[in-house]
DNA sequence: CAATGAATGAGACTAAGTGTCATGCGGCAT
DNA sequence: ATGCCGCATGACACTTAGTCTCATTCATTG
């Protein structure tokens, strides 16, 4: 049973809800969950992973959804996947929203968190880049388009945090639809041509152009 | 004088490299450097601040960059602001490489340095917010910006320090490129025309097209 | 019932980080 | 020169995170 976890985890979180995270110590944890000092450090390996404490499954779960999907997926498995991260913390439901208050106010947990979105983000552009080409500009796409799937699952996920969002499921399809835009593959984009008979003045071209491009843009701006 | 700073910082990387990170304790690196446990302490407020010495102060001569920047500068001012950080590691020589084999190594300073990206990704993401109109679609924009840059930063940064790179100020150039071309303000934005006289053929057309944009700008033409 | 092995508890130990107090050293005014 | 003051350093004690070792207990299995 996994039950002395949750109970180790329960008691951190209210003595951290009554007395901060700093003026509490292992030992405080471990006595109100009941257990030693040791148990606490064999089921945690530190005070602060006890904040978070399904990352690890959570992480390796992302990695095997990466891992089975098709090889031309490309960046759809990769906000899939994102999508599963941020529905996981919002079915934490009040739990996500303590955690988000301690990693506000402690310095050492927020750095904690940033760490394991980085973990995300590397495992995201190792799949990207895997399955591109190996060029030195897919490369750095494949990490531009990593941070910004991981951009836009924090803002949405901070946002629900803060209540700013009643609707996470509507946001983050939006943010991903603005990442797609930006990141598609490029084998999907297609040259733009112009053919202008001679003799058509430049201005005009300018004007055709100018109209055709507004409408792209208004296409483009609605989902 | 900040002498004694950096005494204490060569004796740390004197002795992290002969026996390692971990097996040197903090009174190792202080009697090394011929100074008390204390005066470390009071030099740098940890170990693993003794790897990062003028970090505080590179991120500070940043935001003034940023702050004393044009209010219309938008991502242009970012840009110009990491290159200012590439350079500066790039100027240490040696002893970034020395960081490096470090970060490399222990996870601790590994996140440590990921933590100081993070620094500079929020500051630029605070600037380009700032600049940029309030609406919700502009922060995400700013957020993913942000972490495009310093994605483009850390890559050739990484080259660098693995000595695949021998030219980083031209693998910055055009990796920042990369990073205006997808992320460059709409108002900044060119209208690209081309005038095509009549007959000649569309095959050869674009074929002259394809030329002229290989290895430049593949990618803004999808917007 | 006996043996084994996994989980737990107890406790010692190292080292990071904090705080306090004393000391010493250079500048400065009288 | 003398006494004073501010500041950097050193010495030292203390808390606490994290590691390691060993003993104990308890359930399972032969």
């Amino acid at each position: 049973m996994a039950a002395a976890r949750d109970e180790i985890s329960d008691a951190a979180f209210r003595l951290f809800g009554i007395q901060g995270y700093a003026t509490t110590s292992v030992d405080d944890i471990a006595s109100e969950a009941g257990v030693s000092r040791s148990t606490f450090f064999r089921s945690f390996g530190s005070k602060e992973a006890v904040i978070f404490p399904d990352h690890d499954e959570l992480l390796a779960r992302i990695e095997e959804r990466l891992r089975s999907s098709p090889s031309d997926a490309g960046l759809a498995a990769v906000t899939d996947a994102v999508k599963i991260v941020l529905f996981h913390y919002v079915a934490e439901g009040e739990r996500a929203r303590e955690r988000y208050g301690l990693t506000s106010t402690v310095p050492a947990l927020r750095e904690r968190e940033l760490v394991s979105g980085a973990r995300y983000q590397r495992l995201f552009r190792r799949y990207l880049s895997h399955w591109a080409d190996a060029s030195p500009e897919a490369e750095l796409r494949a990490e531009m388009t990593a941070a910004a799937v991981v951009a836009a699952h924090n803002r949405v996920l901070r946002r629900w945090l803060r209540r700013e969002c009643t609707d996470p499921q509507r946001e983050i399809e939006q943010a991903l639809a603005a990442v797609h835009r930006t990141f598609a593959d490029e084998s999907e984009a297609s040259i733009g041509m112009l053919v202008v008979p001679a003799g058509v003045p430049a201005s005009a071209v300018e004007k055709a152009v100018k109209r055709a491009l507004e409408g792209v843009a208004v296409r483009n701006l609605d989902q």
